[in-house]
RNA sequence: GGGCGGGUGGCGGAACUGGCAGACGCACAGGACUUAAAAUCCUGAGUCUCUUAGGGGAUGUGAGGGUUCAAUUCCCUCUCCGCCCACCA
């Protein structure tokens, strides 16, 4: 019979949807396993690179089931976003029908690769069953004080008409579109991430065991924790006793501050009348019509303000200058510059022709600017002490003063969540003339997204074209009001959706504490890196958000994390845009779901990028073919007798390849290896001479079971073909004798100096003196062995290395 | 500038704790089957080289050095590539 995988396929997904194989159940009685795929942006098409993601998903989801884990594999669509809203203005439709057509195709494609997920908790977060939860998370942080609207300098794309996030900015170009960000200063809405700033940071060390070192890493950075001090300076000669304040991380070095440097967005420059100053006029108009990147470059610019302050430790004048290489948005948009010890304010020094001062020296001379730890000198009855006592003692000596403190910054900005764009959650506030901005009133959620807007496109929110949408009735005093016209970030909608898969249907509450504590946290979650900034440190705020409510107990959303490497093509990964996708459905055509499967699992290791190439795909197809063809031989009593040690020799095989299939696949993800020695197992299987005896029948039936979670089709007919009333998905995960790991004899390779002369084949743990006698009369040795045996080393079943 | 990861045959990629480098697969070559092709099966192979045709020798994991009986693996110097952060005070 040939392997007729279209049927096959076909036939068995029907089974699995029509007896719900993997739908996942609450039960306090057994260990539960939540397996968690970073769901899909609805784009039009399954490409290579979701293969992946949910391929390798899967294979761990069927692997913890057979291990006998209550396992959850849900599925969902980030449903609202941009893409949906420019295509339906380009094709003439609405956003929501783009998406929910897309889902549909997509929901087939996914179905046709048998993921097996539990597809009653399916979510898409333009339902309003879902988004209403993201307003009422919202109120809860409005209650709180998290969620606040302020103007401020923002990052504005103009491709995308809307504003970003600062994780949404990269290199200074939009995430999305890579067009140059423009700033802009407007009202907008952020959450108050940083509030979790410091949780954020400390959570990471219970994440470091099971987290990619480069993730944590680039968190860590984003979050850009530094200590130091906040220091204030007088101004001098000031009408108004101002007085400047300032953060460093060196507070040590204050004795060599020797002038201080104010962004030119610093409010004093608009406060005083410097303004007029035709100089620095021109300066900071300069500066605003620079771009992020244009302002990073290396080259110091700047003028002197005219102003000077004094520095609080010597009394010192010093001068005040404005320059573009501080910024308002960090610290407190003014620094002093020590140049002595700080290479950018040692460049402006040399440039500017201001005075250096050394107040650090480390033990042996070096050249300035010098950055590093050492003995402070020219710092007063603070001479000697090192940066570090000196650190703890300029800040004592401040504080006593009532001129500083300690003080900790973060490179986290709070989130700017609020987006001009229609196709996205309502922000639930209404704005009333009595009573102000409040959110409103609970009950009233959802705020339904209206199906008809005007996409214009054109930077405000198409919501405010719509009457009905727009005009409301304060629920608090009933007079005329107006709702917020912006939508929310989708980045909102992501943060909690694994929450929501715990308890999906759920209309009165985001989700009962009891499912979501006992599904939570997910134990394998996997997906882009491309993520280890935004989704991922905001989901990591809104879990804990979520426990601060009181609505879980956990903190952590994602104990273990595997980032898979993108799936390219010519270099870039693949998108519709770029127009470099590969269907996988033509591959599924041509050789069924299972060989797509092993294939794209095979050709690299999951964390690794993967440039495309199908050249491999018939090498998977022969294995599986392979595979089938062998049933025959199981059909029929054995023809030939295998010896004993024959027999031996197949069953040490299976053993080995049980236990490096389990290895593979729970500790490093190396499912490309498992998928090898399984094929070698095969291979020695093949070539078995008593096929058809139990000895083979036994290994056979291993080797279909453990292939069964890549390959879950053919594996489940030939189960049957052989005899098995059961499902394979029912089977358990085999288990390996350790006494068969080990073969009896070994070949022993010797060695003369170094170099590989021959090998011995002997029994395990054979003599020492033995296998020294055996390898003194191997030909191949012997002539080598033209002058004494100085010493020689033994590895015990490993290796000689012999000495002369 | 700082941090992280990486460089192994024609290709994708293996290699436990330092112990036979190149598993497994692709592509390739030769053979069997076939009228032929496809499919399938068998055999071969890092590179260079010698050969009396059995096999032998040298060399080889980005470059150079070191430690070691032994290095893809550990240490130092350098180089190239990818990613992240970045005038962050």
């Amino acid at each position: 019979m040939e392997y007729n995988f279209s049927e096959i396929e076909e036939r068995w997904q029907k089974v699995w949807a029509d007896n719900d194989y993997f739908k996942a159940q609450e039960d306090e009685n057994l260990k539960k396993f939540y397996c968690l795929v970073m769901f899909p942006y609805p784009s039009g098409n399954i490409h290579m690179g979701h293969v992946r993601n949910y391929v390798i998903g899967d294979v761990i989801a069927h692997y913890q089931r057979m291990r006998g884990f209550n396992v959850i594999h849900p599925i969902g669509w980030d449903a609202f976003g941009l893409p949906a809203e420019n295509a339906a203005i380009k094709n003439k439709t609405s956003p929501k029908t783009w998406t929910k057509s897309n889902i549909e195709n997509m929901r087939k494609q996914l179905k046709r690769l048998a993921i097996s997920y539990d597809w009653s908790r399916e979510i898409a977060t333009c339902d309003p069953e879902y988004y209403k939860w993201n307003q009422w998370f919202f109120i809860k942080m409005f209650e709180k004080g998290m969620a606040y609207k302020k103007r401020s300098s923002v990052n504005w794309c103009p491709s995308c008409n809307t504003v970003l996030a600062n994780e949404q900015v990269h290199d200074g170009l939009c995430w999305r579109c890579d067009s140059v960000v423009e700033e802009k200063s407007l009202e907008q809405w952020f959450i108050k991430i940083t509030d979790y700033a410091q949780a954020l940071l400390d959570g990471m060390e219970e994440l470091r065991k099971n987290w990619p070192e480069k993730v944590l890493s680039m968190q860590s950075n984003w979050i850009g924790k530094s200590t130091g001090a906040e220091v204030d300076f007088k101004l001098s000669g000031h009408k108004s006793e101002a007085i400047m304040k300032i953060f460093t991380t060196r507070p040590d070095t204050l004795f060599g501050a020797t002038f201080m440097v104010i962004a030119p967005e610093h409010p004093i420059i608009q406060e005083s009348d410097l303004i007029k100053n035709e100089e620095i006029k021109k300066y900071v108009e300069q500066t605003k019509k620079k771009t992020k990147v244009e302002r990073s470059s290396m080259e110091k610019t700047g003028v002197f303000t005219g102003l000077y302050a004094v520095n609080p430790v010597n009394d010192t004048r010093i001068p005040i200058w404005t320059a573009d290489y501080v910024t308002m948005d960090y610290g407190t948009g003014a620094i002093m510059c020590v140049p002595a010890h700080d290479k950018r304010d040692y460049e402006f020094a040399k440039k500017f022709n201001l005075p250096i001062i050394e107040v650090v020296r480390p033990e042996n001379g070096t050249e300035l600017p010098y950055e590093e730890e050492g003995a402070m000198v020219n710092s007063g009855k603070f001479d000697g002490m090192t940066s570090e006592q000196g650190r703890a003692e300029i800040i004592k000596m401040l504080e006593a003063k009532g001129i500083g403190s300690p003080k900790i910054n973060f490179r986290l900005k709070d989130w700017l969540i609020s987006r001009q764009r229609y196709w996205g959650t309502p922000i639930p506030i209404i704005y009333c003339p009595k009573c102000g901005t409040i959110p409103v009133d609970e009950t009233s959620l959802p705020i339904m997204l209206p199906d008809t807007a005007s996409l214009t496109g054109t930077g405000e929110s198409p919501l405010k074209q719509d009457e009905n949408f727009l005009k409301t009735k304060c629920h608090k005093c009933g007079s005329d009001a107006v709702r917020e016209t912006d939508t929310m970030d989708t980045f909102v909608d992501s943060s909690w959706y694994f929450a929501r898969y715990c308890d999906p249907h759920n209309d009165k509450k985001p989700f009962e504490s009891k499912n979501i504590d006992y599904w939570m946290p997910v134990d394998q979650y996997i997906g882009g890196i491309e993520h280890a900034c935004m989704h991922l440190i905001y989901s990591r705020f809104f879990q804990r958000f979520i426990k601060d409510l009181g609505l879980s107990k956990i903190e952590e959303p994602f104990i273990k994390l595997l980032t898979q490497g993108m799936v390219t093509l010519g270099g870039s990964a693949m998108s519709k845009s770029k127009g470099n996708t590969v269907e996988p459905s033509k591959i599924i055509n041509e050789y069924g779901a299972d060989t797509t499967r092993l294939f794209i699992l095979f050709a690299a290791p999951p964390e690794k990028q993967l440039e495309w190439q199908d050249s491999g795909i018939e090498g998977c197809w022969r294995f599986l073919t392979r595979v089938w063809r062998l049933k025959e031989k199981f059909d029929a009593p054995a023809v030939t007798q295998s010896s004993q040690p024959e027999k031996d020799a197949l069953n040490r095989k299976m053993n080995k390849t049980i236990k490096k299939v389990t290895d593979d696949i729970t500790q490093n993800y190396q499912f490309n290896t498992a998928i090898a020695s399984i094929m070698e197992f095969l291979n020695e299987l093949s070539s078995y001479t008593g096929l058809g005896d139990d000895v083979s029948r036994k290994a056979y039936e291993a080797l279909i079971v453990l292939l069964s979670p890549f390959a879950p089709h053919i594996t489940e007919e030939l189960y049957g073909l052989m005899g098995n009333k059961t499902s394979v998905r029912k089977a358990a995960w085999p288990k390996f004798d350790t006494d068969m790991l080990d073969d009896p004899t070994i070949e022993i390779p010797v060695q003369v100096n170094g170099k590989l002369r021959s090998t011995v084949s002997v029994t395990r743990g054979i003599p020492e003196a033995e296998l020294l006698k055996l390898i003194a009369n191997d030909e191949k040795i012997k002539k080598y062995l033209t002058g004494n045996i100085k010493k020689h080393i033994y590895i015990p079943n490993k290796l000689v290395n012999l000495i002369i």
